[in-house]
DNA sequence: TTTTGCAATATTAGCTAAAATTAGTGTTAT
DNA sequence: ATAACACTAATTTTAGCTAATATTGCAAAA
């Protein structure tokens, strides 16, 4: 199977890749985005060694590649630790996403393929399922991946690969701050209509209103991050 | 000294740094951007072993982190190679790089911060020097980091960091495309003009002339490029 | 007694070199 | 002609070693 690195959409996300670094760079991947390796703590090379079982090449390589996302950082001879977070880094991360969606999401509307608005009803209707599901089971990694296909499909119409990476990454990012949030019950259903609401607007052609709600939406759960007062 | 690896900005260019990792990942990167390795070009990692005189370890580092910037693509199980150019990815690159350098330089000018003015006629003058001693020693390392730092710095006002990161990114990755150019010479007398009228529109505060300089800078590099046919 | 500076030790990161795995290629047998 | 096999060359990984950093304990001064 060839998987060229940097093309993260499509690659199996269950780790059934090849390298062992690739599969570890999913593993820590998927600590950090859920919070179980916390936000500024270190990374002890030995320790990582001996929890994921691995030599330390291929975790290095995992770590390097996480450092380009922002999620890890490296000090000279000092090793790696998370990132850090903070309330002016989650603004800037928040207005930026805004601002570069904004652009895709328009590209994408105006450029009236029939094919992008199918993408867009199926996720939807997919997304709006594994909510309903999640109520009954609480079993999150479907939903959250429907959630991240949901976000990239509305994109999906945009001409430039690098705006769609730069808005994948973005979300990447935001993901780690929302994660945060311990009480999402309460997130959960206006998230649900935010979702359908987007969707009907990009098939109204709305251009403008899709924007205005996908704003507000990355506002209201921005606010609701910095009120869970989780940030250190 | 500590040295986050992230901040580019800051690293000492001349790969006086302390990890090998860091200083073979500037080696390289310095000849990817000078064109000395080739576009699409596969990076043996026996003999970058053999040219850098280096283990596979601190190579393997540097080169997942070229990755990131899109200079390297990474192939499972077949190693690396210089990411392969083409005009519609340069398109990408210039389109999305006047898309983000307008907004980011709005915010520069709107800040109306004195020492952001200093800064601006301080590099153009720097540059412009720089510019005319190339012409007579053609020492060109001067005058390209001066040409970095005075990009750098016409957007140094915005406020935000991811901005400025990709505004970065996208600089380095036109720098890739501007070196296949070899003659130059017609090139240079032009983008001298172009300097001294963009500090000129950013000192009389006008955003619009600024950017319109900006972005036809940047289309006429472009065009340069692609007609200049180094682009198999 | 508390604090400061230094030296010795322990810990950790980073690197090299060699082993193991994988992909690519050519050959042989069916 | 095609499929299976074996061989070669390349990548990836492991393990051991070196160099750098952090910590501890001790002694001397305030």
């Amino acid at each position: 199977m060839e998987v060229n690195i940097s093309d993260e959409g499509l690659v199996n996300k269950d780790c059934l890749i090849g390298t062992r670094a690739s599969s570890i760079y999913y593993e820590l991947k998927q600590d950090i985005l859920s919070g179980r390796l916390k936000p500024g703590s270190k990374l002890r090379l030995n320790s990582l060694k001996d929890d994921y079982n691995i030599g330390s090449s291929p975790l290095r390589e995992a770590l390097n590649r996480l450092t380009a996302n922002g999620m890890v950082c490296q000090l000279e001879n000092k090793g790696f630790r998370v990132s850090p977070i903070s309330i002016d880094e989650l603004d800037d991360i928040v207005k930026t996403r805004c601002m570069l969606e904004e652009v895709a999401l328009r590209q994408s509307i105006n450029k009236n393929d029939d094919a992008y608005y199918e993408r867009i009803i199926l996720l939807t209707f997919r997304l709006s399922r594994a909510e309903r599901d999640y109520k009954i089971n609480t079993c999150s990694s479907l939903r959250d991946d429907l959630h991240k296909d949901f976000h990239q499909a509305i994109l999906s119409g945009c001409e430039s690969k690098l705006l769609i990476k730069y808005c994948l990454s973005l979300y990447e990012q935001t993901l780690r701050y929302s994660n945060l949030i311990i009480n999402e019950k309460c997130r959960q259903d206006q998230e649900e209509k935010d979702h359908q609401a987007i969707c009907d607007a990009i098939l109204n052609r709305n251009a403008d209103e899709a924007i205005q709600l996908l704003r507000s939406h990355y506002q209201i759960t921005k606010d609701l991050i910095i009120k869970s007062d989780n940030l250190i």
